[in-house]
DNA sequence: TCCGTATGAATGAATG
DNA sequence: CATTCATTCATACGGA
């Protein structure tokens, strides 16, 4: 190549020394970092629970210096801010999914997403994500709400074609009461952070229901 | 209501004792049984932590059966979350989508599925829909408009398609070491369980993508 | 500083 | 296959 600019493990290097990444390449790397911050914070932690056992077992040591870890934050994410819109573009935004609230097709999205260009950046799939996000809020929003009549009640918004909503009287007050009447299981459930209901893939079997014979 | 089922607090009774609960029903009940579970096991795992800390302080308990808890299992998941890949299935399933982009067919699926079981619970329809999804988003982002022609556009412009990686030398080693070549990785990963590296690895890019930078 | 909520984004699954 | 839905993750932000 007689060019001064070349790609090298697709990497793009202008000769001088100067490496030229993507934003896409940038990200990958972020992410990256992240997972390695993620495993070093593992095994910080493990290393933290091991030195408490051997606390417990007598072989703690005085040093206050061995704990190298104890201050040290993982900064895990060099990250990359998200978009948000603009004023003036929600507005626009807003008033568009009043009139339509279907999500706009691609050719909508790509006019919308140049008219919206003018008060400030923005991607089509900045706009096509936020009606998305839209939309499925404000229909949970109605399907959240409503669902915490108590009592009595047989049919009211059944939002499936399936068959009636039955369940056992006591199920359902406590289904009920566990779902949107306990004030315990917010904080609990902050309390057990992250561990929310991890997925055990060794207990999870889906049934095989696609029919790809076709 | 002279019917012989009748519904009590949305659950239908045939009047003979005998409650039927929908699948939504039972989906509900499984998640707060799910959480529950988690409750009591970050319960348990402070009580362990608790009782570990008298025992440093010679408060131990010699009674062996101090400990109700270390061989109750907690049967966390009547779950039935949605399938996620592994990290290492998710490896394989890239690797064989670079190579034929194409939708494979039933035989195919079913081979890669019995491949991908190796690594983690997964059927075809899992495999099937993967692929449906990988391409058609791979598409739509390249149907994308770059990123709104906000005129100054630097080096890169051609930007072809995938072979558009271009990454600094070495940090195009260490990518592909982190991302494939890490025998590590997945025995930390392992070993550090249900922390589970919390991001997607999703290497395909959403090109385009604004951030707040205006 | 911690916590809860609002919301952009990611993605498995479903539908036409 | 093209779209859309539903659910979940992660972050920014505001209040106590």
């Amino acid at each position: 190549m007689g060019e001064e600019e070349q790609y090298q493990n697709g990497v793009l290097s202008d000769g001088l020394g100067v490496k030229v990444m993507t934003d896409e390449q940038m990200e990958m790397l972020r992410k990256q970092i992240s997972v390695y911050a993620t495993i070093c914070e593992s095994l910080v932690q493990m290393h933290k629970a091991i030195s408490a056992q051997q606390d417990s077992t007598g072989m703690r040591l005085a040093n206050p210096y061995n704990d190298p870890f104890s201050s040290y934050a993982f900064h895990k994410i060099p990250s990359r801010q998200r978009w948000a819109p603009k004023p003036a573009q929600l507005e626009i935004l807003e008033s568009m999914f009043e009139q339509s609230s279907t999500t706009p097709d691609r050719q909508r999205i790509r006019e919308i997403t140049i008219q919206l260009a003018e008060h400030g950046p923005i991607s089509e799939t900045n706009v096509y994500n936020w009606f998305q996000n839209r939309r499925a809020r404000s229909k949970r929003k109605q399907a959240a709400l409503p669902p915490i009549p108590n009592h009595h009640d047989s049919a009211k918004d059944k939002k499936t074609k399936s068959d009636e909503t039955q369940v056992d009287e006591n199920l359902a007050l406590m289904l009920n009461h566990m779902y949107f009447q306990s004030p315990d299981i917010g904080g609990i459930d902050q309390l057990i952070g992250q561990t929310e209901v991890p997925m055990s893939y060794s207990s999870y079997l889906q049934v095989e229901q696609h029919d790809l014979s076709g």
